[in-house]
DNA sequence: AGAATGATTAGAAAGTTATCGAATCAATAT
DNA sequence: ATATTGATTCGATAACTTTCTAATCATTCT
């Protein structure tokens, strides 16, 4: 969205439009758009450096000049695609695995450990939550509280190290 | 070039996106709008006002409220077409007008009277030239006036009246 | 008719942006 | 090396835009 907002911002501007059907026309550099304009190479330079910026134009240096030309691509949208959000991939992510979270837990407890390994690590990362981060545990620990999710404290201890989750050194485990 | 630039202001607003990505999704009212996006009224009001006014959306009244829908039709086009500067239409209006011009007139005057209808205004404009706006000349003097271009004065004076370029009142012509 | 509600307008404050002149930078030519 | 030429950056200014509050307008309902 911000960068659309970006693009859109560079487009609405009298100077900056016709620079970019100068360029639509024939490459070119600061001193003949800014003669061709009217305008002082400073001005023209300011315009070519916030588009260049925003990916809208390139440039390369030739000889004395530098030669700036148009990244044609970038017109080719439909303006639509410049008008419409996009869905929040935060939201629809959250929701899912809120979702994942209630099917698999049942009263606080974790009532199977999923299949899937996406399922599977959103179900870890909820557990993880009971430890704090930067703290030290020794196994005994570990297992006292993944115990209170489910039996099977060990498959998911060992879940969680593989998953990068967490990390153990000798008998000692913590959040990464 | 000025309406494209116009519409590209218009869009290259956060605040006028957010409000296009509500009517994209459904209909809606100012208060509504004002509401879901946390701002006043008088700020939604002023965005949809500009929209409108460029043809971006359109409202209707129903019941208690002004309800504002996208013209969608907007969107669909490439945004290279916004940022394309129109041939200057009147330039070459401007170059066909002298071409004809230059064709019938020789030597300062109208060597025929072109049967196109187009070609034909064009060539009564240019004769209409000699006349001053706001004042009133007798059949006479607008008979010597043609008279200095072709012969046949009576066809161009009713062509004139005709093509509503000048009007006749009694023995009164004047410019229109 | 008048009360209520939503829409609009006017005016002011705050923020943003384009533009310029002057100074500096970077590459080339003598 | 130094002069030249084009590009860039900086700081200041002027113009424009968004937003708000408060006041007014236009419909609908009682």
């Amino acid at each position: 969205m911000k960068e659309k907002l970006e693009l859109l911002k560079l487009l609405a501007d009298e100077t900056r439009l016709e620079i970019l059907n100068i360029l639509l026309r024939e490459d070119s550099y600061v001193e003949k758009i800014a003669c061709e304009l009217s305008l002082t190479p400073a001005t023209i330079c300011y315009h070519l450096k916030k588009m260049e910026s925003a990916g809208v134009v390139n440039c390369s240096r030739s000889q004395f000049y530098i030669i700036y030309s148009l990244n044609r691509d970038i017109f080719n949208k439909p303006l639509y695609e410049l008008i419409k959000k996009d869905e929040e991939l935060v939201d629809t992510e959250e929701k899912y695995k809120k979702e994942v979270i209630s099917h698999f837990f049942k009263y606080g407890r974790l009532a199977q450990l999923p299949t899937q390994r996406k399922k599977r690590e959103i179900v870890l990362w909820e557990i993880a939550k009971e430890f704090k981060s930067g703290e030290k545990y020794d196994e005994k620990e570990v297992n006292e509280v993944i115990h209170k999710f489910h039996e099977d404290h060990c498959t998911i201890r060992r879940e969680m190290i593989a998953c990068g989750i967490m990390a153990r050194e000798k008998e000692i485990y913590w959040l990464l």
